[in-house]
DNA sequence: GCTCTGCGGTTTTTT
DNA sequence: ACCGCAGAGC
């Protein structure tokens, strides 16, 4: 331990450290938006290690993997970073994940078990449906995966369902009669492909914790302190969990705020933070009602909102902030005119304020808004970045590659097989598939024990697909073997030389194929990334399987390479949860999208719609701008649009209302066209180039068009940051690596690499185009 | 078994 | 308007 961190107790208003020191027994923060939460948390935490709590009996429970990291490069820099690491802290997906890694062999799951993610269900799902002859437009695989996930995390088990009455009558009401079989199947076939969905993760974990006394007390034990943070968004599997391992020593700090609690559509349980003064003995509870981000007319207006909800904990926030600009509500005429209007009042803050592009962001309830925010956008110039939507991992051409892992660490998951085992195409097609499964379900094994076993068991196939199977088996067989010892970048990159997976790319020879050898590129850089990263962190090989756990619970935020990267941030209001900046922007403020058309059937529902527009304004510090258009494109064709009722319910003192015979008109500025804009950035910056080469100042043709519109919709980006023009002997700061001196390059072009010693960690080679690299001196 | 085309679902939010 | 998939034809 080091020595005392300086009066860091200062630093906290009354409340802020009574919930600080208060170390032992169950705690309850409820910290309205803006207070210092985070703040607490980490406080709690560094106070709790200097009175010599150890590191190791701390469990810490983060929203987002972001939080859990930041938090605890903030108590590293308090405590040092040797204590620091021996705290467990992350998700609860992420930190259960990792205990039935070391447990998942008692419920007769493969320690290596396979995360399936959304995807992985759906499809497993659908084949389920098939093969049971279903009419597919009765069961829907998407509905059916949603009460699933439902089921598991209210604990209800295929058994539990059946004997419950209720479930069965309102599937048989539904006309879904076959939901229990389905269910039924589900969970067998994952647990034969030795593979949990996301829920499972929380469901087998309650189960470990219930059926085995000895695995629950050694928890027990060794977690003496729980933290959970934002827990109005638990649900009732997480909330068992919290519970159970609390149950021994009833050190648990929950901390939460019930009007921030928008996530009752995964299973989160508001009652899990209303009744918890009735779940634990002597409850202390601290109000933090100071809020430090925004302005009191953001203050106030979200209080105003707010008191509309029947049902919430009574509090206030308040704000010694300045009173600051009234908030800015402005009619437009279409969706694509609420763009021009949010570009170009972001770009004159910049001039007139000289703000930088990263203190702006645009918010919106459903990601399909993020489209006419990027085409505004990008004709201005401006930087941005979307977040959430398609995330890098679950583009098509990672996924195929990840597959293909997952496969060399579990070849009894049955949905990476199907993915590729034929692609590259090697002329194993859907007939021959069905086969296995068929085999694989007589003789209850996996599809690739099939294949394996395929002459002993007599599998019915002809001569050429038996060899082409064959040639299958071996190429995973031995890439298994070749797995052996291996780093997880350098299987990967055999694994893509061996399958020729970007030799067919290559072949194909249209934009998207080259898009797609270029994502990955940028797979292999990340794990070449993720392999150095994973040896400052303690009982960590850099393995394979390390690496696919990681991306199976990532979010669009835990990769983003280039946190300080000066871009506009878009995403919507549930991913805006926990973020502020001085310039927020929400928009679609409109009847049936902001509250959704599908939340006002009941009360509850349209509360949480409000709690939710509750979170987007409180996102804001300085100014805040709210608009909505007249008409709008949904569903591909022209609908007119009410504004939302939500406007009118901010107390009106707060808002200023344009006027509206003024609605917002584009003026033409730079409107050079969407072909001929980031010219200059697309030269420098060959990472994007491939999109803007295309556009050039030629006209497209309608065939390339078509090609174009696909790009645009897998870039998440607009043009970063040029590629700095790296010389030998420079001195260079590396965002992970830190400060380095280059000391060869070699390549050219995008193709350029440096090798780069670093200070801390040795000599590197490193791609340009991915690096990032800020440039000391020369 | 592969490829092209047309149809249908999609847009509520996510670990 | 866009994407993915099923089915038909090769």
């Amino acid at each position: 331990m080091q020595s005392t961190p300086p009066n860091y107790l200062d630093a906290l208003n009354e409340s802020q450290r009574e919930a600080v020191v208060h170390k032992d027994g169950a705690v309850m923060v409820i910290a309205g938006a803006g207070s210092g939460k985070t703040r607490v948390l980490t406080y709690r935490i560094v106070h709790m290690l200097e009175q010599g709590v150890d590191a190791f009996s701390i469990l810490a429970l983060t929203f987002t993997n972001k939080a859990a990291r930041e938090m605890k490069t903030r108590i590293a820099a308090l405590v040092g970073e040797s204590e620091a690491k021996n705290l467990w802290m992350g998700t609860f997906h992420s930190v259960f994940a990792k205990l039935l890694r070391a447990e998942a062999d008692k419920l007769g799951f493969p320690n290596n078990f396979t995360i399936y993610d959304t995807q992985d269900s759906d499809r497993l799902i659908a084949a389920i449906i098939k093969e049971m002859e279903l009419d597919k437009d009765i069961y829907k695989y998407k509905q059916i995966r949603n009460r699933i996930s439902s089921f598991k995390n209210s604990l209800i088990t295929v058994n539990a369902y059946y004997n419950n009455p209720e479930f069965i009558e309102a599937d048989t009401a539904a006309r879904r009669p076959k939901m229990g079989e389905i269910y039924d199947a589900y969970v067998e076939r994952c647990f034969k492909a030795g593979a949990m969905d996301f829920d499972d993760l929380l469901l087998r974990t309650n189960e470990i914790l219930n059926r085995f006394p000895d695995v629950l007390s050694k928890y027990q034990n060794r977690f003496r302190y729980i933290l959970v943070d934002e827990y109005q968004d638990t649900n009732h599997s997480q909330y068992l969990i919290v519970r159970t391992l609390a149950d021994k020593f009833q050190n648990i700090c929950v901390v939460g705020d019930d009007s921030q609690s928008i996530y009752a559509f995964r299973g989160a349980n508001i009652n899990n933070i209303l009744n918890f003064q009735k779940d634990y003995e002597d409850v202390a509870v601290y109000r933090l009602e100071q809020n430090y981000r925004s302005t009191k007319t953001i203050v106030n207006a979200a209080n105003s909102l707010i008191v509309k909800n029947k049902s919430r904990i009574d509090k206030t926030v308040w704000t010694s902030n300045q009173s600051g600009e009234k908030i800015n509500v402005q009619r437009v005429a279409t969706d694509a005119e609420e763009g021009r209007y949010v570009a170009s009042s972001i770009f004159e803050f910049k001039m007139q304020e000289q703000r930088n592009n990263k203190d702006f962001a645009i918010l919106y309830r459903t990601n399909a808004q993020s489209r006419a925010m990027e085409d505004a956008l990008r004709k201005r110039d401006i930087p941005y970045r979307v977040y959430g939507g398609l995330s890098f991992y679950q583009r098509k051409e990672i996924k195929d590659i990840l597959a293909y892992l997952r496969l060399l660490v579990n070849d009894r998951d049955e949905e990476s097989l199907k993915r590729i085992i034929n692609y590259p195409a090697r002329g194993i097609g859907q007939a021959t598939v069905d086969k296995l499964i068929i085999a694989a379900n007589a003789h209850k094994i996996s599809l690739f024990e099939v294949i394996a076993q395929m002459d002993s068991i007599g599998l019915k196939v002809n001569a050429g697909t038996r060899n082409k199977l064959q040639a299958f088996y071996e190429l995973i067989a031995s890439l298994k073997v070749e797995n052996q010892g291996a780093t997880a970048f350098e299987i990967t990159d055999r694994v893509i030389k061996r399958t020729g997976i970007v030799n067919a790319l290559k072949n194909d020879g249209t934009p998207e194929g080259i898009a797609r050898i270029e994502n990955i590129d940028e797979l292999l850089n990340g794990l070449q990334d993720f392999t150095e990263g994973q040896k400052e962190i303690a009982d960590a090989t850099g393995s394979l399987s390390e690496f696919l756990e990681d991306v199976a619970l990532a979010t669009d935020f835990d990769n983003d390479k280039d946190e300080n990267a000066d871009r506009v941030a878009l995403m919507t209001v549930h991913l805006a949860k926990g973020l502020e900046f001085p310039f927020v922007y929400i928009v679609g403020m409109e009847e049936d999208l902001f509250p959704s058309a599908l939340s006002l059937n009941t009360r509850s529902e349209l509360e949480e719609e409000r709690r939710l527009f509750y979170v987007a304004l409180t996102r804001a510090e300085k100014r805040l701008f709210l608009t909505y258009t007249q008409t709008r494109y949904r569903w591909g064709k022209l609908i007119d649009a009410e504004p939302s009722r939500f406007i009118e319910e901010i107390d009106a003192v707060y808002v200023d209302l344009a006027p509206t015979k003024d609605d917002y008109v584009f003026k033409p500025f730079v409107d050079q066209g969407i072909f001929d804009v980031p010219q200059q950035s697309a030269k420098r910056n060959p990472s994007n180039g491939h999109v803007q080469k295309e556009r050039i100042n030629t006209a497209p043709t309608a065939a390339q068009r078509k090609s174009l519109k696909k790009l645009q919709a897998n870039r998440y980006e607009s043009p970063a940051a040029p590629m700095p023009d790296v010389r030998v002997d420079m001195l260079v700061e590396h965002n992970r690596f830190g400060r380095g001196k280059v000391v060869a390059l070699e390549g050219n072009g995008s193709d350029q690499k440096a090798t780069i010693t670093f200070q801390g960690t040795g000599e590197k080679k490193l791609l340009l185009r991915f690096a990032k690299l800020k440039i000391l001196s020369s």
